[in-house]
DNA sequence: GCCAGAATCTGACGGTGTGTCAGACATTGT
DNA sequence: ACAATGTCTGACACACCGTCAGATTCTGGC
């Protein structure tokens, strides 16, 4: 526990924090980061993302525009920051799937259940969540690497039930698990994503969750789902 | 055809253009404006969205900033043009459903043509879908009504092909047809946009293309698709 | 308590983009 | 040839960006 090398100057890393001018911050430092950091989210949640600038970003945190750039060195950097703690939250979607039964019977309210935690998490990520999706898009792959990880674990989890289905010959051999998967969590994705869009549409959200859930539990598991 | 009311002054709008002092633009102008908005498309498919600037679709159209702004108001007017011309092009989408045969036996051919149309108009649109998706995200009313204009129709239409299955039997009557319709409206819509994120995720495009067009089959008409 | 030195913040500045005029320039009909 | 009308732009006031050097605040050692 104690100090192993005292000769070499261990540049200890791992997580290591670095403010523009190279330096560790301090407490107070990283207090002000993390000001910034929150009145990003706000910005973001309450502005067109391409109206969101510096200025008003500090303004809001009490702090001039040079301070800003300390942490970070564009409003984009920042809102990086905001899709990794995002993605970190994220992770609680993938035990839903493994740890659910997907069994006849069963499997319909697994679905439902991973539904309504995917519309929830989109809900409270709706504004970072659409900055990962606009700049995966525009082919940014830092952004692109938080999307594909959050997304990921979720799809080989339900690959991984889809094979369950295939061995026990529900689901044809000739199908890609992955595949199948993929495209289960881009229709979550996108649903979520577009929920109000429904709503607003005339559609109620009940009949939405039970197509959703649908669509999952006979995807993965092959088999038909009783009303 | 000639002029009916010589006494009053009809302002025969219509579909009537108007630059920003009020005038009726002519030949010139109208080539001029269409030079902008193609200079716009292509500033949107080489640049992050954040950093179309004006400046730039003037110099490269050969002009100034001020003429931009005789035609549009700002960045995002000239891209909701954009949007509309897309949004009438998928129209076509639409008759691939209505057109089709939904049939046993031949409901996943529809099925794949339809998902391959998709792919391929998502992919020529790409850089204006994304723009509308999040315009519409947040909150715009004006890109959410092309982006409702564009999927409405074919929502509508695979709707209809639902409920045909639920007189038929096949699908149960408490499903709602145009929930039902949208998730899968919205599953093509996302894997499409995604589509390059799959492969580069170690998905085959053809393997995609079967799992998506095994989702719409079934969930359109109740039919468990052949292998 | 005081102070040196480190950590943190900011005022001020040159650079670039925005959005708006008034007026220069082009085109057209007579 | 010369209005009248349509089209474009130079110039400007304003806002934001991103970067310093130096002011301000905190901290540990005495």
């Amino acid at each position: 526990m104690s100090e192993p090398t005292p000769l070499r100057r261990v540049e200890d890393h791992s997580e290591e924090l670095r403010a523009a001018d190279g330096r560790v911050p301090g407490l107070r430092g990283r207090a002000t980061r993390q000001r910034l950091l929150a009145c990003t989210l706000e910005m973001l949640t309450s502005t067109s993302y391409r109206d969101v600038k510096v200025i008003d970003i500090a303004r809001e945190a009490g702090t001039s525009p040079a301070t800003f750039y300390q942490y970070f060195p564009d409003v984009e950097a920042a809102t990086l920051v905001l899709a990794e703690e995002m993605a970190q939250q994220g992770q609680h979607l993938r035990l839903i799937i493994t740890e659910g039964s997907w069994l006849e019977g069963e499997a319909m309210a697994t679905a439902l259940e991973l539904v309504d935690a995917f519309l929830v998490f989109w809900d409270s990520h709706r504004s970072v969540l659409r900055v990962v999706d606009l700049a995966t898009d525009e082919g940014d792959g830092r952004f692109q690497k938080i999307r594909v990880r959050l997304l990921n674990d979720i799809t080989t989890a339900l690959a991984e039930v889809v094979r369950q289905a295939q061995k026990a010959g529900r689901i044809p051999k000739t199908i890609d698990p992955m595949a199948a998967a993929g495209v289960l969590v881009a229709m979550l994705a996108h649903t979520a994503a577009h929920q109000y869009g429904f709503e607003f549409w005339g559609i109620r959200t009940a009949k939405l969750r039970q197509s959703m859930a649908r669509q999952v539990s006979w995807g993965v598991t092959g088999i038909i789902p009783p009303d």
